[in-house]
DNA sequence: CGCACTTTTGAACAGTATCAACAAGTGTGG
DNA sequence: CCACACTTGTTGATACTGTTCAAAAGTGCG
């Protein structure tokens, strides 16, 4: 046992664990550092923090997966993202004191606690850990402008196409299958972010499926050309796609490989 | 002549001013801070950051309109932003230690410079400058969720709607006519920055014309009807429109109301 | 003055949304 | 244990929004 903060089941990380998590340098970071963040769990369904909420911690993501949507004024969700390991979320509430969005995990969650007020103190002792701060806010920036730019000018197949490869590229990030994977969420869920109906993402699954890009049964996705999905513009018309249909019958149902953790608390079972 | 940074037409400016550009509390400033910020010019058309060029500065609108735009793979510009006075740009350039965009002015432009070493060796010492960089970070993360939201979920005259209310508050707040503007950006522009084409804005443009909400003249925008542009969420049939033309053929282009500066230098003439 | 760019408008077409029916899976309570 | 309700996902038919292609007029600049 080597230390306090391992008692309860790995409640607390110091600040090496969160640099690394985050994926950012952790090198001058002094590992005597005494000071600890506190982690929370939450359970399928369960809200982090609601539109309005007054802000004043920042949430990294050490294990699950959840999502964040913004709410209309007639209460329909529109999806902005879906936070996995090591990404950070909560950033705007920054600017309003107050969340300008809403966090719900899809997967039970281990979450790692970053209060704001630390953060800045924190960039203050450490140059190097400042710097990392505005690069992830830096990193999220950038990845809203490219959602922008996807919704603004790609269709439909192009979309869910570079959805599938963006999702196979998070996972092997995380160190899990990037060929075969769970969704984690439902095709309206994947519509909204997309900017698309629930039926439009079906369809384009199914179609990629016909032709031999992807096998899908309900939320298990297999990748089976992925070079095909991230050059995708448009799909040919399906009257070419109708005669080609030969090797492709291998539903992904039986393959039982262990791809990613499906337990009652997703990679917290390392105790 | 107060201090040698007015000299070569003010080039300079100190911390109080840019905080007071960028809308941030400038209280517990030291105004006899030393510290000067360099201004540059560009003029219309002219490139202030490719995608890819190093980055270590971040830019600031003292006055003039700008664009950033994405370059796909095949050459086809996506507008990301409309900066204008008080906006900060090149924040996408932190994380990869390059601009993830380009910038280019709409207008010719006044800039003030900001180092990025510069930024951080500032927030050191002043804890609430700081806290102000962060807070225009998440001012602009949240300004991006908008917009995907918008792409995602509104319907064309939805967006030229909003895109419209943005506009006209966005000059309220630089102290102009927030009812009769001049637009800095052609169609295509707008219809990029929407995800439509030209096509479709200028249509909807006319629409809103016959219908009374606006008036319209080329670059020459009238706000006529604010709420029903706030609220707007789907036009009524074109059968229903043809009636009910009446008090409205009030043509914009007669106005020469003093609304907004249109000089060689945007309001860079107070010298 | 001429040429390139911008804007408007029309007509036909295409891509998605909408509406609807149904199947499969999940949880609940009698 | 099964009946029932509810959620999720698939697929089809149809309607409609917005794109594409095309033509012409207006604007501005060298």
């Amino acid at each position: 046992m080597e230390a306090g903060w391992q008692r309860q089941g790995k409640l607390w990380s110091n600040l090496k664990e969160l640099c690394d998590v985050l994926r950012i340098p952790s090198a001058a970071v002094h590992t005597d550092e005494e000071l600890l963040f506190q982690h929370v769990q939450f359970k399928t369904g369960q809200r982090i923090h609601t539109i309005g909420q007054p802000f004043d911690t920042l949430y990294i993501v050490h294990s699950g997966f959840l999502k964040t949507v913004l709410i209309d004024e007639f209460g329909n969700e529109q999806v902005l993202s879906f936070p996995m390991k090591g990404d950070l979320f909560g950033v705007d509430g920054i600017h309003t004191k107050r969340y300008a969005s809403e966090a719900v995990a899809l997967s039970n969650c281990d979450l790692i606690l970053l209060p704001f007020k630390k953060l800045t103190a924190l960039g203050r002792a450490h140059p190097e850990f400042e710097h990392a701060m505005y690069s992830v806010m830096s990193r999220e920036l950038v990845r809203e402008q490219a959602m922008v730019s996807m919704l603004g000018a790609l269709s439909a197949e192009a979309r869910v196409a570079r959805f599938l490869v963006n999702l196979s590229e998070r996972y092997a990030d995380m160190g899990y299958s990037s060929k075969l994977f769970n969704l984690r969420m439902t095709r309206h869920e994947i519509g909204s972010y997309l900017g698309l109906t629930l039926e439009t993402v079906s369809r384009t699954l199914s179609a990629f499926n016909e032709i031999g890009l992807i096998t899908v049964d309900q939320r298990s996705i297999g990748i089976k050309d992925l070079d095909a999905l991230k050059t995708l513009r448009r799909l040919p018309p399906s009257s070419t796609r109708a005669k080609q249909s030969g090797a492709k019958k291998a539903k992904a149902a039986a393959s039982k490989e262990p791809d990613q953790p499906d337990g009652e608390w997703d990679s917290l079972a390392t105790a």
